[in-house]
DNA sequence: CATGAATGAGGCTTCATTCAT
DNA sequence: CATGAATGAAGCCTCATTCAT
């Protein structure tokens, strides 16, 4: 952002631009649709951002904090890494579900990113939580000897594909049983046995 | 497409749309940038597609298509499910790592798609195809005992992270002994043991 | 036209053009459609005419003709010049009843053409043979000293005006007595009593 | 009409359009065209109108409500219905020659809808309210026992083709005494005698 | 600070006309 | 002669961004 002068605002216009980002697509939404949902002048959104690219970049990363600092939550008081990285998992997981907007935010941006060879500093952060956990598991022997980087990608992926059929299938999140043997699966996937 | 005139003209168009859906991604090129690359006049364009929309489906389906017959080369030879799952997520690699460009056409439409619950035709052929693979699996019980949908999601997800990481280590594909690990590794994901 | 090479083609493109001015109006009739319609190809057109402005010219003045003959018919054989005016508003009634598609031509080109000051060969032919029996009508004293002009120009718009009440009423041209009451209130307003 | 922001610049664009679809005809105007005489941008265009048919309706509308105001001006305190019908044709007869333009726009407007048999509210207006007159006229015994909607299209029609007359030969205009005479001669067409 | 009117580049698409086959 | 693919000017409209108020 140019200068934080509102906070309120500031927010407004996020929380805007995320409900808009969600329903129709971050490409398909016009700033002038993102300062009418949030109650104010389109010339007012500059005040606050540079251009449409960094108020994107704002957005986005805003909801990256949100999913970074809740999948973050109890992690520490796991001692192994298989649970670490299974906590992480859950706690996405039900973030995704209380938090579909901002999740798609995420997801919506994710992609083009990927395409590219961009380095992005928010997926690098996500990226290297789980790297320090994995490396860990390494030097622990809890995970598969495989380079550290197709583990980290593997497990990313896993996250991924669990986290679009929790979207289908969100009553999975109710069956504690059924769940738990889903993320035991997952982690299966590099654990060293 | 709307009439395949030319069939020359018509590949040159494509070719330049792959190129610069690669380049720039597919929302950030212009009919005008596609006509340019492809040498034409933008007007002819409209010779071969009745419009913007019609002509990404086209170049997304050729590459699509592309990469399906691929992925299936000598899978009907394999006996073990497993083993047909391994060998199309080997072809998969390879096919991606040999057309790079074709491969981020997929992955940039597969987004936006994939996003909203929007069924896509391309998406849910390859899709179906595993399924019926894992399915069978799961019927012979090689394969866990777990929600198909859940298996076939891992699996594509799986594969996902796997060529992701191979497009950044290309190396990979060169060493037999280490692939053949990592595969293994992905496959026991799903296996049943 | 440029060159009439093939009569039968040129009256193709023709009765196409005709068919097409009728429902869609000449300004959304494109030259491709008309070739589609004709079964001809497009540039098969410019063998018969310069450009589109030329084409809409022979069809209005290929239908115009049809109008100035037909409005003809029996009217020399008439003695008194207002009796020669109600045959030919008679005539022109039920021409355009019988060939309504090229009376939507000529009037769809009339009105364009009598905005700006333009002469137009048509429009003055069939003007002039109205003046004409006006003038006879004049020098016999059958009809109102008013200006000629003034004459031409109001029978024109009653004409104008019944035609255009036929066109709603078309059951008026059955009543042959309501049909003569009507013609010669026309005529009644320019005869001299 | 979008939203009438600055009613001077709408009116900038409506005389601009206006001057152009006199000179060219509303078919032959680009809205580049009207933005350019209006000496504003192309897009501040659509800041006033929705699109280019709003445009035209507003710029019609504009002009037909003149033409409706000022023709009825007096005729309220004229007892005879003929007298009615009179000072109508001498009103629009004078606008017309004082607003040349706006009521070229008019003319250029009314064929292609009067062509296709759609309803148009501008024009029925007008209409209906020289039918009320006429069927008043009708009622007393002042106006021929004629369908009521053929009186209506004639009466229609003279006032056309004596507006034309008279924007041909303006001189008419002053002469009080030809003018007089010349529109008793049309108000007696459709005069009970 | 806030506004929102104004801008104009740029995107999509149509279509009259040309010309090589 | 006939064809129809190719052209590119031109039209409509959107939208990120600026700037005077």
């Amino acid at each position: 952002m140019a200068r934080p002068i509102d906070p309120d605002k500031h927010e407004k216009i996020r929380d805007a631009a995320i409900q808009l980002f969600y329903e129709q697509g971050i490409n398909d939404t016009s700033i002038q649709q993102i300062a009418k949902a949030a109650g104010i002048a389109k010339g007012t959104i500059y005040l606050y951002y540079k251009d449409r690219e960094s108020l994107i970049e704002d957005v986005v990363g805003y909801c990256y904090k949100q999913h970074l600092t809740f999948s973050m939550v109890g992690v520490k008081d796991q001692v192994s890494c298989c649970n670490k990285l299974k906590l992480r998992v859950r706690n996405f997981l039900f973030w995704t579900h209380n938090n579909p907007k901002e999740a798609a935010v995420i997801r919506s941006y994710y992609v083009p990113v990927n395409l590219n060879e961009t380095e992005n500093v928010f997926f690098e952060q996500s990226y290297s939580i789980n790297k320090k956990i994995i490396q860990e598991g390494l030097d622990k022997g809890e995970i598969k000897q495989l380079p550290i980087d197709f583990i980290c990608k593997i497990f990313f992926s896993l996250v991924e594909g669990m986290s679009t059929y929790a979207k289908k299938n969100p009553a999975i999140l109710k069956n504690e049983l059924l769940l738990e043997k889903m993320l035991d699966t997952l982690i299966d996937s590099i654990r060293n046995k």
